[in-house]
DNA sequence: GATGAATGAGCGTTCATTCAT
DNA sequence: TATGAATGAACGCTCATTCAT
């Protein structure tokens, strides 16, 4: 093994070089296609985005997509999946800097919409907006994919609960708890952000967002401590 | 003017009720084909259905769609509409049982759960998915239905806080809320409805909603309290 | 009932009368596009056809097209079915005439070259080419087609056996008749009319066509001879 | 001439031994090809195989297929042609043990059922089904195969004839024969072995086919004595 | 020789909309 | 008013073929 001439090696390793390049380069493509998606759908609306146009932005013909993408429902749900890894890895992190106290959850906010939703304004009219309501596949996706997000709001609320000693009214209560922060989140970045005018945001508006994010997450934290401190939920 | 004939009386009269008859006749078939577009739309999404399964359901032809409605859009529209204000009436009739106080608001939020997802889940689903990136125009009436909706939230909520002598942390403070509520109110509802596999609910599923009716509207009471008291949201 | 006013029978006849109209120029169209379909596949193949080619032969649009049929294989299988339908129509009548002889199956088979082949030479290309390996469904409606007119010979055998008190070799040897007098109407029928240059026949033509027919029934006749007067159908 | 080096001998043997190792293993790769679309033409039907899965079969990629083949039809043309060649060789031995003869054409028959339809399941259905109604060209090349196979069965017939002191009825009698015998070959393989729903055989549908074989032989013999015993094919 | 990414013409199909009757 | 046949633009998708590496 070890008396393979000098040539085998150098082949060898040119060749897993260029398979490489190869991946990288797929991967890129891929990746700018990807993006060509995002834009348009997001721009002109999913329907109203033809798959000529995603290839001509990126100067690939039909096919290439094609053999990029299965079809353009899987365009769909590949940046759906991304979107959701990205959304779980932003929030996710915050929750772990100081996790297991309402911080983390006050946290998660902020970085909700302080990061997330003021660098990818796309991707939000994406998860938000194109991927609702269009097929039964998409649907299934869209709904694995903020199932896992819930998930993981879901067990830093028992966490806090946990540490804080407060208990829950019911089963699922921390469910109503978490379904309701994502609705909160979903409605004020519909609402302040994608129901704009434009999506691009001068530092004016990046302020209001935050400001509105802080505001968003007091009242997330109220709505918290209101179900958790054992009284009824009610007045 | 009082000299007209017997017969000139009785004409006219005749054509106003046939007029009448006529007119009644009309929105019967208005509503029916709405009924039908409502269901449809619902059951297997907007651009899964075509104008002749609709007219099919009605047993009408294609072209008696065409003679009510201007376009499939405007099929959607209209139903847009209808939904808002049924809405605004259901909830809006809670507040005013009584105003003023953060009990009006708890029960616009039980009778939002209890009254009209339990009544009209095919519209829930209308507003909240089918009608979501369809095109400009349903987007801007879906904004505008939904933002008169919010306006009366809006209202609500000043009221609540001069009543009760609070403050608010800024000028948006308000709206934060109002728009905050809807996001519970769509998210809980998607969750929970829509999501599921099937829309019809049987005593059991009742109430479960409602509970869950009643815990969401415990986050938001919550949720307003910690806003309105003038402390700073945070924790 | 019979109290109905002169005004409704009127009404209902034009209606009725109206509808039977509708009805027969709905089958005249459907009958322009098969036609259409028929030729332009006969000349130019099934594949190297386009629905765009067959509306503008009849001056029709594509939509028209799939109005009165549900797909392209759909016109294909309509033509086999109509065709198939007629050989049967033709060659079933020649049966009649003189069955349970001999003469009759020299008959059928007599109108089969001097009729069929010579007057329908466009739907003997559709049978035996084009709709030969195009798809699972298409060879399923073809195979039905050919093994009903396969059973039509099978009787005629099984009575011309039965009225000449004749024994058959084997249970299976009424069926190799039949598939074998059908195998001699295709490969007569592709070898010198299919194959040739142009379907187009003048009279010399005919009469070659003819001929062949004579000689091919008299292949027939003895093949049936052979395997029916009980000897092994060995030298 | 004679004078060249040693080294120079050893070159040239060498570069024709690998001249010669390299034209065995492209034939070999050309047949792997050939067997590979063969097998999916069959399988699959002509158009619903790509040249990716016959690529894919062979563990080649796209291009070293059009390394090896001009195009798809070539394939196609190429397995016909192979197909074509082996069908005579195969058909043409049997005439050769007992030429001038009955029995040579039987014994042909018997092959054909025995030997080809047994062993090649896959080249019948090419030759009878894929390779129909494809393209002008293969339809060509299709019909100068069939008709080399006529002319040795025209040959064989001639010189029964000759050799019996048989005479015809017409001109193109023999040709009738030929064509006829070919029809059944084609039919009777058609319609128990390529409709089948497997064409894979067990011991028992081998036998069966056998048995219809002798049948099919005992149809042809009798046709051909019916058409040289100077009679005129009529009953 | 071998690879596989890229091409792009071409086709089948859909369906909202129109309009003569 | 009601009908339903006719329209045709538009689009998703396929796949044989090419070619730079």
């Amino acid at each position: 093994m070890e008396t393979k001439t000098e040539q085998e090696h150098t082949e060898k390793e040119s060749r897993s070089k260029s398979a490489l390049r190869r991946q990288r380069e797929r991967e890129l493509r891929l990746q700018l296609l990807l993006n060509a998606a995002e834009f348009l759908f997001a721009e002109q609306g999913y329907h109203q985005t033809s798959i000529e146009q995603i290839a001509a932005k990126c100067e690939y013909s039909v096919g290439t997509v094609y053999f990029y993408f299965k079809n353009k429902e899987d365009m769909l749900i590949q940046l759906l999946e991304d979107i959701g890894f990205r959304l779980r890895a932003t929030i996710g992190a915050a929750f772990k800097k100081s996790d297991a106290t309402l911080e983390g959850i006050q946290q998660a906010g902020y970085v909700f919409f302080d990061e997330f939703c003021i660098n990818y304004p796309n991707k939000l009219v994406i998860i938000f907006r194109e991927s609702v309501g269009q097929s039964k596949l998409v649907e299934m996706h869209r709904k694995r994919i903020l199932d896992k997000l819930l998930g993981d709001l879901l067990g830093a609320i028992h966490r806090v609960k946990d540490q804080l000693q407060y208990s829950l009214l019911s089963d699922h209560t921390a469910e109503v708890i978490a379904v309701s922060i994502m609705g909160i989140y979903e409605r004020v970045a519909y609402h302040y952000l994608i129901n704009g005018e434009s999506l691009l945001l001068n530092e004016e508006k990046q302020k209001k967002i935050s400001a509105i994010g802080r505001e968003s997450v007091g009242f997330i934290i109220g709505g918290i401590q209101n179900l958790m401190r054992g009284n009824s939920g009610c007045i």
